[in-house]
DNA sequence: TATATTTATCTCGAATTCGAGATATCTAAA
DNA sequence: TTTAGATATCTCGAATTCGAGATAAATATA
């Protein structure tokens, strides 16, 4: 592969990387009855704490309506609760309850250790520059 | 960000920069009332012929029973054809028509331009050790 | 103040993807 | 040859995501 062709290579290899990365993380929260945005929005609010259905939805990239589906299951399974803006009264927030705390908490620690396996045979070094790289395509292909 | 959590963050940016591209692809293929797997789809058979059901799945990343109704899809439109394989009666094949064939002759050099924007932020030297780097990623998350 | 515009969330129906299981065919082993 | 297992495709129902539109609330403008 010569670099003719070279962006449609970098495209092809970026895409299905996400997507053999988005199987990992899939297979990892099957047993814990997660789906990868419901991990998703628990770890945003175990890091970020309560937020905006509507923020949630910029963040991880999913139309508002599709978080309010979302949103309803993880209340149903009772690791979430809606409560309401007390100053604008259009919002209300996703909130963990204490059992999604403690699911999050458990969960965490071993999605990190399996994300360092997915990245070991990358440097640290490699692995900073990869980074810098991919957040300028990413920023581009966001503009577009 | 310092290093203890440069796993997380490649993570980050590696799926979202793939979320942003996709959508972008998603959008340059809604004119032609294409979706991104349907477009996929074509330019796969395009550049690598007449192809089996099943391998379109393995090529694409997805499972056997949603490339059928892709390809139904594609052959609705009249982009493709199914076609049996005379040496193994469980086989099918789907083929380009000439319709199909003009469609993708068309999309794919405006693709590949805008393919090409996407990643002109990024030298080519960067671009190459990118690709090794994420090719690495792909592998081992492929294997976990 | 009254009206128009914007914003946040939700409802609803459609599109896409999946997994499990069915069917037909092929291959390997007894 | 017959049987058992593997493989390719498809059917079906469920899960997920989306876009368009509805509703309510906030903000800007006349």
């Amino acid at each position: 592969m010569i670099n003719e062709n070279q962006p449609l290579q970098a495209l092809t290899v970026l895409l299905r990387a996400s997507q053999h990365i988005q199987e990992v993380i899939r297979k990892d929260m099957m047993p814990y009855g997660l789906n990868p945005t419901e991990f998703a929005v628990l770890e945003l609010l175990y890091h970020k704490g309560d937020q905006p259905i509507q923020v949630i939805g910029q963040k991880i990239l999913i139309a508002s309506s599709s978080i309010t589906y979302v949103v309803d299951k993880l209340v149903g399974k009772n690791y979430v609760t809606r409560v309401a803006c007390a100053e604008d009264k259009r919002v209300t927030y996703a909130s963990l309850t204490p059992e999604g705390r403690a699911l999050i908490m458990t969960i965490f620690p071993e999605h990190k250790k399996r994300m360092e396996e997915v990245f070991e045979d990358v440097s640290l070094n490699e692995l900073t520059h990869v980074i810098d790289s991919i957040k300028k395509i990413g920023y581009k292909a966001q503009s577009m």
